[in-house]
RNA sequence: CGGAGCGUAGCGCAGCCUGGUAGCGCACCUGAUUUGGGAUCAGGAGGUCGUAGGUUCAAAUCCUAUCGCUCCGACCA
């Protein structure tokens, strides 16, 4: 992409109502514009690293044997009243009436629907495990919406739900869920804290939030430090192999971890050595309520036996569009955003110092073609711009590397590369940079 | 919902107390000179002062209502 032909208006002066850094970095880097309280249209930056975080999230979920569909944004209040969550769920729930009066909701959650549409088509156990999952726009009216993208009222979800014939399946279904989320917080460069939680408005037996530290997180979080020196699962791990994947949850709820609120008492157990005590964004929360959902809207199989059951089922929410935000959060510096690679925008920007001499123009032009065919995306800086601007822009927008190509180097037959986390830069010719780049890919 | 603030040009703000018909910086447009870390000079455009009432000869300024936004508390991905 050509920054003249692009739609990039990113804001020298941080708008007033941002608080926190990453708000006001995700408001200058023009990846997002608040239209209302809570409230957020992505604007093409931010659209491309939300298109990203989906992808990779597809990525996990699908190895993760789930398999993704796509429900409606507005619910019929009927099936709410099945559950009897229409009743039960507060005025966070947006609750609306059509043309003929019906009463419909804009889904916080889908519960709901995804259990009628497996008690639609799943007669047998032959059918199951099932896990069906969406990444779809969900609303919440907060009572205070704050902290920019991180607490929003309309928000971006990945949520799945698992089907099983019983508690042991569901059980195992969960433990897969689990490992998948470890897999996508550390490919974006985040350490997530998986701490037994309560279930709250979803209901069930067992569930645990995954927090990632951060000042400006919302709870308080106790937890032993050996959880930033844990491995992560490889991508070739075998979701089939039950054992496995039930050590890997074990592995990563046996270090402590808590709550602040939640039974300090075990705190004595931790050594102040290994304790950190910080402020915690929660990112995921995985559930296991049974039959929960199953009974009331009498969603049954048919069992080995002959006989009818309810399916135990799981719900698993993952926060897209704050997990961006706690990204940005946890990966910036003075001069701005620092997108770790697997979600950055682009992944390449190359500022042209001198647009209109030729010799810039055709190193510019020669290195953006040829990365670009190398299946690498390039944010080229061609504006008729102070030098320092392009720089202070590139810096913000916190693409990975920057090629800088201006008369001094080019002269020489030389293009400079840096690092945007380290600052570090070196020099090259252009075809060992082009080698270089996608080396680095 | 309780408490605290804010609303004046695209963005950040001053002016309000003490009423006299709107200003600054950045951004934007034109031209020139510039170009290795947020340029310089000259010229230009842009505002029913959130909205609606009221007081007054006169309201951005005083009064009332209303809408919107932010922050502090209870809720959550």
């Amino acid at each position: 992409m050509r920054f003249l032909n692009y739609f990039l208006p990113v804001l020298k002066a941080s708008p007033k109502e941002a608080e926190i850094s990453s708000h006001s970095l995700m408001l200058r880097a023009a990846l997002i514009r608040q239209q209302s309280s809570g409230i957020y249209s992505w604007l093409p930056l931010g659209k491309r690293v939300l298109d990203k975080l989906c992808k990779l999230v597809r990525e996990e979920q699908n190895r993760a044997g789930a398999i993704e569909i796509l429900m409606p944004t507005i619910q019929p209040a009927s099936l709410w009243r099945e559950s009897g969550r229409y009743d039960s769920y507060g005025k966070e729930m947006l609750r609306i009436q059509d043309r003929q009066n019906r009463d419909m909701l804009y889904g916080p959650t889908n519960e709901e629907l995804v259990t009628d549409i497996v008690r639609s088509y799943v007669r047998s156990h032959k059918d199951l495990p099932l896990n069906l999952y969406q990444i779809q726009w969900k609303f919440r009216d907060e009572i205070r919406p704050r902290f920019g993208i991180m607490r929003a009222r309309e928000f971006l979800m990945k949520d799945a739900y698992s089907f099983d014939c019983d508690s042991a399946g569901a059980r195992a279904s969960y433990n897969r869920m689990f490992v998948a989320y470890l897999r996508v917080f550390a490919r974006i460069g985040l350490v997530a804290i998986p701490i037994s939680a309560d279930s709250g408005p979803i209901g069930g037996d067992m569930s645990h939030e995954f927090i990632i530290l951060s000042q400006v997180g919302e709870s308080s979080v106790v937890c032993d430090q050996k959880y930033f020196d844990m491995r992560i699962p490889s991508a070739e791990i075998d979701f089939s192999d039950k054992k496995k994947i039930a050590s890997i949850v074990c592995e990563w709820t046996d270090p402590y971890a808590a709550t602040e609120d939640m039974h300090p008492e075990a705190l004595a157990d931790l050594s102040a050595r290994n304790r950190i005590s910080a402020r915690g964004i929660e990112v995921g929360h995985l559930f296991s309520f049974g039959t929960k959902y199953s009974n009331p809207m009498c969603a049954r199989f048919i069992g080995i036996d002959g006989k009818n059951y309810p399916f135990f089922m799981g719900s698993y929410g993952m926060g897209l569009s704050r997990l961006v935000g706690a990204v940005v959060e946890s990966s910036h510096d003075k001069k701005g955003i620092i997108w770790p690679k697997a979600i950055a925008p682009f992944d390449v920007g190359i500022i042209n110092l001198k647009p209109g001499d030729v010799l810039c123009d055709r190193f510019a032009d020669s290195c953006y073609q040829q990365l670009e065919n190398a299946g690498i995306d390039c944010l080229l800086d061609d504006r008729n711009e102070q030098s320092g601007s392009k720089f202070a822009t590139m810096d913000l927008i916190g693409l990975p590397l920057q090629i800088i190509i201006g008369p001094r180097n080019v002269l020489k037959g030389e293009i400079e590369i840096k690092d945007r986390k380290n600052n570090q830069g070196e020099v090259f010719s252009l075809d060992a940079m082009i080698n270089r780049v996608t080396a680095k890919q």
